[in-house]
DNA sequence: TCTGGGGTCCTAGGACCC
DNA sequence: TCTGGGGTCCTAGGACCC
């Protein structure tokens, strides 16, 4: 017997962080506004928010509203860079914290309308929609994501888009194909003619990389990857990621919608407002390094995680990475074994240039133990470790 | 004066075990 | 002494995503 089709819908928030700015700034709407920097900036006199123009340091743009990139400026583009593109748009730092209590909102509005549902971060989700759409109908997928988006509008204020598909792969595609506010139902006749003719580097898991060899290969669109031999694909990319690209122009994906998921690390990371010499400015990297890890301790302890796996990164002025980590025989959540523990990694790579950007990471976690003896266990491990 | 911060997954070699 | 294979864990790097 064949498996009855899914209907898996792929809701995204517009310009999420950018909108939930909107609801509290509505002079702003129609006009463009990027979100992105580390602090608030003072607004030039006479003017009611600080523009682009104004920005100095090394951020990023977080969202952009509509508007903003009309004018050419992009999410991940760097803020100086965007103020050269579009100096009178406006900047207005990010609030996280106001995005993940909008974030909840709209998960509980939507979960509940359909209670299987995949977080897919702060602003995204996946839902099935098979138990309440049978026959796969079209029809029937239109109405319930009308629904959806009137009731995370009801709960919100925001919009979002829905693509409704076979499947994620197909559904995450289509949410981006109408956006603002948009609604595309895609059934399996409609593969060649609306997701063919897309690029290549939409399909969620073709990022920059790939999509650049695709191109030295003169495969620009879906289509064309679809026609492309698997032998090909499979010589330039491997064998098992020359399957994944083959079938995914196809449009085949087999992926259940996961609602429950396990973390896997924790870890806090900085970017220095100058690159930092390794040993002229030793003191204020030490300074960062031990509160990065104290940071990433209370991030556990909050959160009731130990972990066994410590690691830190390196980002040098050139950007060249480095990671190195090392896993303890019990884990921990204490700030000064992850401290001491990141410092011999750290004496483990070679400074020989600037850096840039320091973070330490937490891995192999587990569950803290039953009956918590705080003190004797992180003191019995450090001495285990000193030596 | 390009390039944030928080994640996941994959690959690949070596150690170690059966 | 050489030959064989499978499985898991650790570590480092990299691609990719939001």
């Amino acid at each position: 017997m064949l498996p009855l089709p899914r209907s898996i819908a792929h809701l995204d928030m517009d310009a999420f962080f950018a909108s939930v700015e909107l609801l509290s700034a509505p002079d702003l709407r129609g006009q463009p506004v990027v979100v992105g920097g580390r602090r608030a900036l003072a607004p030039s006199h006479g003017e009611p928010h600080p523009r682009l123009r104004s920005y100095v340091g090394r951020g990023v743009i977080t969202t952009a509203t509509y508007e903003a990139r009309a004018l050419g400026v992009h999410s991940g583009m760097g803020l100086m860079k965007a103020a050269r593109l579009a100096p009178d748009a406006w900047l207005l730092p990010a609030n996280f914290d106001a995005y993940r209590e909008y974030s909840r909102r709209f998960k509980a509005a939507v979960q509940a309308l359909v209670p299987v549902m995949e977080d897919r971060g702060i602003d995204e989700i996946y839902l099935d929609l098979s138990s309440q759409n049978p026959e796969g109908r079209l029809d029937v997928a239109r109405s319930r994501a009308l629904a959806l988006q009137q009731s995370v509008r009801d709960a919100t204020g925001l919009s979002c888009s829905l693509g409704i598909a076979p499947n994620k792969l197909l559904a995450k595609l289509c949410s981006d194909l109408d956006k603002p506010a948009g609604i595309t139902v895609l059934g399996r006749a409609d593969l060649e003619s609306r997701i063919w003719p897309l690029p290549a580097r939409r399909i969620n898991g073709i990022g920059p990389k790939a999509a650049a060899r695709l191109d030295g290969l003169g495969i620009h669109q879906i289509g064309a990857l679809a026609r492309a031999p698997l032998g090909l694909l499979q010589q330039h990319f491997g064998e098992r990621y020359g399957l994944w690209l083959h079938r995914a122009a196809h449009g085949e994906d087999e992926r259940p919608v996961v609602t429950e998921s396990e973390r896997k690390s924790f870890s806090r990371e900085t970017t220095f407002e100058r690159d930092l010499h390794p040993r002229l400015a030793k003191p204020e990297l030490s300074r960062q390094f031990t509160r990065l890890c104290e940071q990433v301790a209370e991030d556990l302890r909050r959160r009731g995680y130990v972990g066994a796996t410590i690691g830190i990164k390196l980002r040098f002025e050139d950007f060249q990475t480095v990671t190195r980590d090392h896993t303890l025989l019990l884990p921990t959540a204490d700030p000064a074994l992850i401290r001491r523990t990141a410092g011999e990694c750290a004496r483990r790579i070679p400074l020989d240039k600037r850096i840039r950007l320091l973070g330490v990471r937490v891995g192999k976690l587990s569950a803290p133990p039953e009956a918590p003896s705080p003190a004797p266990e992180s003191a019995r491990q450090a001495r285990l470790f000193d030596d």
